[in-house]
Parts: structure tokens; C-alpha cells; sequence
DNA sequence: CCTCCACCGGAACGAGGGGCGC
DNA sequence: GCGCCCCTCGTTCCGGTGGAGG
């Protein structure tokens, strides 16, 4: 219907299978009626935030759950809601969303703070991105929100990320210590280690006054719920009968993720349309599964520095080469040590690799465990891949530095 | 029962890179 | 352009701990 007759017959115009893509983006914001089942979860965000539409300080709130529960979904979308309802009465909120898993130190999340709030006409202050000492970036942000804000709403999204948790305190209290004089700032954490709280430092602990909520997973008829809401990214008619019934199902096997279910979807609209099929079907989605989990794996690993890389391809030999699932350090760093032998790198030391062992962990790319308690003898710690070594393997092969241990057995 | 020692994890430190303020 | 700052990746040193083994 959209074939242009005048326009480059070099490119194509009109898309068989999606009406609007976007739609299904992890970053695509829906509507408070297109939100499923998050209801009670929305009004304890909204009774946190509510006094920002008067101006005043909100409570903090910390949200836990699993991936794809719609927690960082459910804080943008009642932000948002705020900002327009104190827009009302003329006041001014603002809300800063943080990735922490990027911006993982004090000065670094500060800065973006700063950055996201910071209005340069009306402030006549700049925030650069290098260069100067958090202080001065601490400086910076208190007259920035002083000046551009009445409330401003900080949602740190993998909070548990934090390297440092001074940040939160200094945000916690910069009303009472008068940083800020004429504005006021609400923390929501969100973390999906519900055990995050006990690993902050008892100054914050005692500083940071906070509600706390958790999110369960999304049950299969909600995922269904979900997905239908976003069946308008295809064009009528385009997904049989069975598609999101199944990537419900899959979804939901581990636990209710609607992100990976957002995923399976839009990757088996893809493979669809490269496969120049006019139907998405059951099919495509179990091709969707696959390449929906690779994806995710990549993006877990693909910022790991090299060494990271290599240790993790070590265990990956020792998993598949063995009927055992978990190795301890001693033997991974055994195996590493032929790796970065073969592959020219220098080989760190055993108490690096540990360390390296030990945020991959965090990051949920493998899981460690410790026998016994304490540090003792008896606690070795073991670890083991959480993905099929195969798409380890694969996804770890992508990397040109490691392409010399592709030809071997 | 006691001692050794393997192992974990905390701390201090540094090299090298990037970049802004003044 | 100098000096200062942050960040990442890495090393070395060390203390606590509790099972193994006499």
C-alpha cells in the first residue's frame, strides 16, 4: 500500500510484517491503560512520589525484582505521570533515570545527574564530562537542581551495580546538610538482588530512610496480557493463531520475564521478514528463542575486557570437556593459564582471576558458590557457566582477540 | 587436639589513558 | 600547556579461617 512509484526502487518502503517496530523496543514507554497487572505495584510508587506534585521531598523507595517485572517500566512511567500533574500547579519535577550498571562510580553518576538535569540558560552552568574532581561535580549538581527544579526524581536502575554507596547518602541528605536550598530530590532504587540492602554500609543504612516493594514475576496469561497489548507492532493478521501463546510459554518457563518475551517476539517478527515469510509462526518464535538468548548473552559479556573473556572461555573448555558443571578457581585458573598462553596475553595473576571470577558472577554470566562458611579451607569456591557452552563459546569466539583458539578441539 | 597451610577477600598502591580548568 | 582529576586494569601483601593430617 505504501509502494511509491517515484521513490529508489533500490530500497524497500514497505515492511510485510511490522506496522511499527518500535513498539516492542525495551526503551518504548506504553501508556498507563497498556500497563498489565502492576497496578497495586504503580500506586505504591505513586503514594512514594505524591508529595513531588506539591513540591516537597518524596519518600524514598527501594523496588526489588527479577528481570522483566516491569520494575524500571512502572518508576518511568508514574515519574512521568508526576512531572506532568505538578506541571499543573507550576511546579517544576524532573527525573534522572541512571543506569548504574554503566555508570558505576560516585563521580560518574553525579555527573549524569547533573547532566540530565542541568538546563545551561537558565542555570549558567555547564557540566563537562571529564575533568573535574567529584566535589566540583557534587558542586555543580546542587546548583543545578537549585536552579532548574523544584523536585527532582533520581531513578538508579541496578542500584545494586554501585561500587560506592556515599553517593546515596549525600543525595539522601543534601537537604538538611543545605547543598540544595530551594529543591528537593527523591531516590527510587531498583535492584534485582533483594537481599541489596544488607550489603550497604551502616551510615546509609541509618541516613536513608525508605519504603520497600517488590515486584513477583508475571504469570503466563499476564505475558499473554502483554504481548497482545503490543500485537499493533505487526501489521493485522500477520501472527498466527499460536505465537504469543508460545512466546508466553517460553517466557514464563524460567521465570515471568516480559522482557524476554518482548524479545522472542520482535526476533521472530525479524527472522520472518528475512525469510521473506508473509506470517509470523510457531516456528519462528522457538528460532526466536535461541537467537534472543544469545543476544542476551553477548550483551552481558561483549563490554568484559579480554582477560575476562579468556577466563570465561576456560571454563567453557573444562565444562564441555567434563560431566562435572562446576570447577574451582584453582583448575579454571589452571586452564586459563594454557589460554592466554595460546593467546598471547599476558597471564594475570591467580588472586585477578579470582577477582574476575567474582564479578562475573555479579553480572550473572556465571554462579559461584562457596562451600562451608568463612574463608577457611573448607570454603573453596566453585563456579559454574549459567549458559549452554555452546552459545558461550560462540558468542566468546565473536571477539577478534580470541579468534586464534577457534581451530582446536 | 593442635598445627599447618590452602584459599578467600580486604587494602593499598600504581601505571597508563583520557580530558578539562585555569 | 601544565597540573590535576577520574577510570580501568592490574599487582603485592596480608589477615582470618577451618579442614587435613599428624
Amino acid at each position: 500500500m505504501s509502494a511509491n512509484d517515484d521513490r529508489d526502487p533500490l530500497f524497500r518502503y514497505d515492511d510485510p510484517i511490522f506496522a511499527d517496530e518500535r513498539l516492542l523496543e525495551i526503551t518504548h514507554l506504553p501508556g498507563p491503560d497498556r500497563i498489565v497487572g502492576r497496578d497495586e505495584q504503580m500506586q505504591r510508587v505513586a503514594d512514594a512520589l505524591n508529595p513531588a506534585i506539591f513540591g516537597s521531598e518524596p519518600n524514598h523507595l527501594f523496588i526489588f525484582g527479577k528481570t522483566g517485572t516491569g520494575k524500571s517500566l512502572i518508576s518511568r512511567s508514574v515519574a512521568k505521570r508526576v512531572i506532568s500533574e505538578a506541571k499543573r500547579d507550576d511546579v517544576t519535577v524532573n527525573y534522572a533515570f541512571i543506569d548504574c550498571g554503566e555508570q558505576n562510580t560516585e563521580a560518574s553518576i553525579v555527573k549524569t545527574i547533573a547532566q540530565l538535569v542541568n538546563d545551561p540558560e537558565q542555570s549558567g552552568i555547564t557540566v563537562p564530562d571529564r575533568g573535574l574532581g567529584t566535589g566540583d561535580y557534587y558542586k555543580r549538581l546542587w546548583q543545578a537542581v537549585d536552579r532548574c527544579t523544584d523536585v527532582t526524581i533520581v531513578i538508579l536502575d541496578e542500584i545494586d551495580m554501585l561500587e560506592d554507596d556515599e553517593v546515596l547518602r549525600k543525595l539522601s541528605r543534601a537537604g538538611e546538610n543545605r547543598r540544595i536550598s530551594d529543591s528537593s530530590i527523591g531516590i527510587i532504587g531498583i535492584s534485582n538482588k533483594i537481599d541489596f540492602p544488607d550489603h550497604l554500609s551502616e551510615r546509609v543504612k541509618s541516613s536513608l530512610s525508605r519504603d520497600e516493594l517488590v515486584f513477583s514475576p508475571y504469570d503466563a496469561n499476564q505475558l499473554v496480557e502483554i504481548l497482545e497489548k503490543r500485537r499493533d507492532a505487526f501489521h493485522d493478521g500477520v501472527l498466527s493463531g499460536d505465537v504469543i501463546p508460545l512466546t508466553a510459554a517460553l517466557a514464563a518457563q524460567e521465570h515471568g520475564d516480559a522482557r524476554k518475551a518482548i524479545d522472542i517476539l520482535r526476533n521472530a517478527g525479524r527472522i520472518a521478514k528475512k525469510q521473506n515469510a508473509d506470517r509470523v509462526t510457531a516456528d519462528h518464535v522457538r528460532d526466536a528463542k535461541e537467537k534472543t538468548e544469545a543476544d542476551r548473552f553477548n550483551e552481558l559479556i561483549e563490554g568484559s575486557p579480554q582477560q575476562a573473556k579468556a577466563i570465561l572461555y576456560s571454563l567453557t573448555i573444562l565444562t564441555e570437556n567434563s560431566t562435572e558443571k562446576e570447577f574451582p578457581t584453582k583448575i579454571i585458573y589452571n586452564q586459563y593459564k594454557e589460554v592466554a598462553r595460546r593467546l598471547g596475553f599476558d597471564v594475570l595473576s591467580e588472586r585477578r582471576v579470582q577477582e574476575i571470577l567474582q564479578e562475573q558472577n555479579f553480572l550473572n554470566v556465571i554462579q559461584s558458590e562457596r562451600e562451608g562458611r568463612g574463608r577457611g579451607r573448607g570454603a573453596h569456591a566453585k563456579h559454574r557457566l549459567l549458559e549452554n557452552p555452546v552459545i558461550v563459546k560462540k558468542v566468546l569466539l565473536r571477539d577478534s582477540r580470541l579468534a586464534p583458539l577457534e581451530d582446536d578441539s
